[in-house]
DNA sequence: TGCCGAATAT
DNA sequence: TATATTCGGC
């Protein structure tokens, strides 16, 4: 495997920029092609080698019938082209990434959220970060969003923007996409603890509504959809199956048996509606983050049901204990 | 019009 | 999987 420097000797056509004679670029039309061949021969890919060679040929080709015409002073050096000093051109940095990166991230290519995964550098070449919400930087989300008690209303994934004013260059649509949303909010697991403590004081998860949840916790800056959206995967955690059926530990046994006297318990909750199931009390916590179904193998950042696992197993082991 | 739950998208 | 957004009903 010779170097790739043994093959090519690209090195030596950097001082054409020097020489710049009429003849002088077709002898550099013909090293561009010799060169272009061996790229080819050396059955290395090099796509990004080639689109070079490939517009650097076009380029002094031009450049050579029109050099007549021009004055030589007038002439661009060919070290403009060659990209040298000019920045890339977008479309060669989406070509570059494409193909020196992971072919995962091509499925991502530009849907790059602004707080994670920054890392891979692709956010950074087509996105600008956008803090979403407030202060969009495209300018067409200011035409088809209103803010209604800090929600967004009139927004759509296919919202049109014909009605606006014409935009030069109207980002594309996966950036408007980007732009307008809004920023992930992160469940951590404190904030989660607040969520369960408000659900218990309202009355667990079936009669508690995302915006009295959102008064009792009282965070800044928690939106009700965002305790709506919390909400939901909340009950749809505690509404799971317990599909594991194979695994008929003693646990999940311990777990059939409150369950069945949990449903008990919220038939009536819709009724009386304890108010208060307050932890202090025996071990009959927040109903449904018990469930033990899926939170045998979570490492232990689950924000769903960090504390409240302890609590579930040492019930059921009472459970088991107390038919 | 605001809130909600469910469905769907990202 | 987690969160955001949309949709339709109340």
């Amino acid at each position: 495997m010779g170097s790739l420097g043994d093959e090519l000797s690209l090195g030596s056509m950097l001082p054409i920029t020097i020489c710049d004679s009429r003849r002088g670029v077709e002898e550099h039309v013909k090293k561009l092609e010799e060169e272009k061949r061996k790229i080819h021969g050396s059955q290395l890919e090099l796509p990004l080698c080639l689109q070079i060679l490939n517009d650097a040929i076009l380029y002094l080709k031009d450049e050579n019938k029109n050099c007549s015409e021009i004055d030589d002073t007038q002439r661009p050096l060919l070290k403009d082209f060659i990209s040298l000093n000019k920045p890339i051109p977008e479309e060669k940095k989406k070509f570059h990434q494409w193909n020196s990166n992971d072919t995962k991230i091509k499925n991502k290519l530009g849907i790059e959220r602004s707080e994670e995964k920054s890392s891979n550098g692709l956010s950074m070449l087509l996105i600008p970060k956008v803090e979403t919400g407030l202060g969009l930087g495209l300018v067409a989300s200011s035409s088809t969003t209103t803010m209604v008690n800090g929600r967004r209303k009139g927004v759509s994934s296919r919202g049109s923007t014909s009605d606006s004013m014409p935009q030069p260059a109207a980002p594309p649509p996966f950036l408007q996409q980007q732009a307008l949303r809004k920023q992930r909010r992160s469940w951590t697991p404190e904030l989660h603890r607040r969520f369960v403590d408000a659900l218990q004081q309202l009355g667990g998860p079936k009669v508690a509504t995302p915006k009295q949840i959102r008064e009792h916790m009282q965070e800044e800056g928690l939106t009700n959809d965002e305790v709506k959206s919390h909400l939901q995967k909340y009950r749809l955690h505690i509404r799971k199956p317990n599909s594991n059926a194979d695994k008929q530990s003693a646990v999940v046994l311990g777990f059939k048996l409150w369950n069945s006297s949990q449903e008990e318990e919220e038939t009536c909750e819709g009724g009386t509606k304890p108010a208060k199931r307050s932890t202090s009390q025996s071990g009959s916590p927040q109903g449904p983050l018990q469930l033990p179904s899926t939170t045998t193998t979570t490492g232990g950042d689950s924000s769903m049901e960090d504390a409240e696992d302890d609590k579930s197993e040492s019930f059921q082991m009472e459970r088991l204990r107390s038919p």
